[in-house]
DNA sequence: GCCGATCAGTGATCCCGATCACATTCGAGC
DNA sequence: GCTCGAATGTGATCGGGATCACTGATCGGC
């Protein structure tokens, strides 16, 4: 497949930069804000500020690929980010999509092999790194992380076994309203995403992706616009993914 | 599809009961020797011991239903289990094998949905189920048991997004060699499955999987029995396993 | 040593989605 | 307002697997 399917797939344009305003952007305001470090006292979060490393990331950057070094976990405490793994084709397949708050990485430790994975910011990101000693040291010493982290990589399971019931039981049209369904906003939009990523998503290809959406679309169940997609009939796209089709 | 694909498919019948001896066998002897427990000392053992609850099943019995109540959670200490969905239609997903020291479970705490998800002993079983308290608990007090429990679980997302890719970027005939692979034993033999189970396990038809295998032994890969097969040329296998093949 | 059930082998078709090949359209910069 | 690259729309074709429909093997029990 052609190199240039490497790059620039996923990353939504950095339209609106967010407000560096707030007060909770600071590394320490990041940090207490998120599910996994509720729990700790003040000294404690400093103690993890010290150890711990901040970093940003812009949209669409890759900050970690196969091959990479060391163990190391991720917490996302803003943005989002894309997990993906590419076939010897190049064909690519997004494992994961993460928000603020998920934690994420290679880690014996905690399994997480990242073996064969990328992850790119799809937004402009901060994140922070914590090694492999870090990681233990807290959950052994805090339960409430270790309970977090618990959580955490508990819901990830959870949504890597639906995502793969789907591909063996779905078609792509089902596969597809279920994911229009999850990424919708408060308007019943979807925005952002190029028919690609999607695909990418849903693991199939970006024409059969556009058919299937033309598809909606004739149907009077969406509209498309660029990057754009509006659902009008929230019940029917249901219907679709609720049919069983292999 | 017919009520009888839901009953008797995966258990391999109960050829030999295991030597009922040993002396581990009794419950404590078994909590002991998983590694989820290692690191604890005779006293806490003594007390996980009076929280647990040890129960045995037989191979093929389905012990865990979708609708169970409440949230528990398994270690499996001798035996093994597939976990599986079942599609509307009736066919069947297995989406976890799951041999002896394995966890699972419903479990907001650790995620681990069993949401749809049904359990068969697939060999005789012994298991321990713990409350969520339990596991609560012991998170809290033990660290080696929260880190067991973190690396056991993480394990397991590690294995099921390498079956995703592998749905997405492989052919059934390359899924079922990578499979043949996993499940060989010591003499390069796949034992006690059937087609029908091995087909499950990669999400497609018994036909299709018959078909496959049938074109492994033209080939001069394997040869195959009934409920047995051999494996002739391991790197012919790997070498199928690796093609890429949507 | 027969019976019913499960396990297997196989042909015939059908159809979804992959692939290939272009034509368009839209936005962002220059 | 022109240009270039990404994002899309679409036809044509191919092929892997799903499906359907049986026939044959084996095994465990009685």
């Amino acid at each position: 497949m052609p190199a240039m399917r490497l790059l620039g797939r996923i990353g939504r344009r950095p339209r609106d930069a967010q407000p560096a305003g707030a007060g909770a952007n600071t590394k320490i305001g990041y940090l207490t804000s998120t599910d996994l470090f509720r729990g700790l006292d003040d000294a404690e979060m400093r103690e993890i500020d010290r150890m711990t490393t901040m970093t940003t990331c812009k949209a669409g950057r890759v900050f970690y690929t196969p091959g990479e070094s060391g163990e190391v976990l991720f917490v996302l405490k803003k943005g989002s980010v894309q997990l993906y793994r590419i076939a010897p084709d190049g064909k690519r397949l997004v494992i994961g999509a993460l928000r603020a708050g998920a934690v994420f990485g290679e880690m014996g430790l905690i399994g997480q092999g990242m073996y064969d994975t990328f992850a790119e910011a799809s937004e402009d990101c901060t994140l922070c790194v914590m090694s492999r000693s870090d990681v233990e040291m807290l959950v052994a010493s805090k339960p409430a992380f270790a309970i977090g982290l618990l959580e955490l990589i508990g819901q990830r399971l959870q949504d890597v076994e639906a995502t793969l019931e789907r591909f063996a039981f779905r078609s792509v049209a089902s596969r597809l309203a279920s994911l229009l369904l999850v990424l919708r906003d408060t308007n019943d939009e979807v925005c952002g995403l190029s028919h690609q990523n999607l695909a990418d998503r849903i693991g199939t290809h970006r024409e059969t992706a556009t058919r299937a959406l033309n598809d909606f679309r004739v149907g009077g169940i969406i509209e498309i616009g660029r990057e754009r997609i509006h659902i009008l009939d929230v019940a029917g796209l249901q219907a679709t993914a609720d049919e069983a089709g292999t």
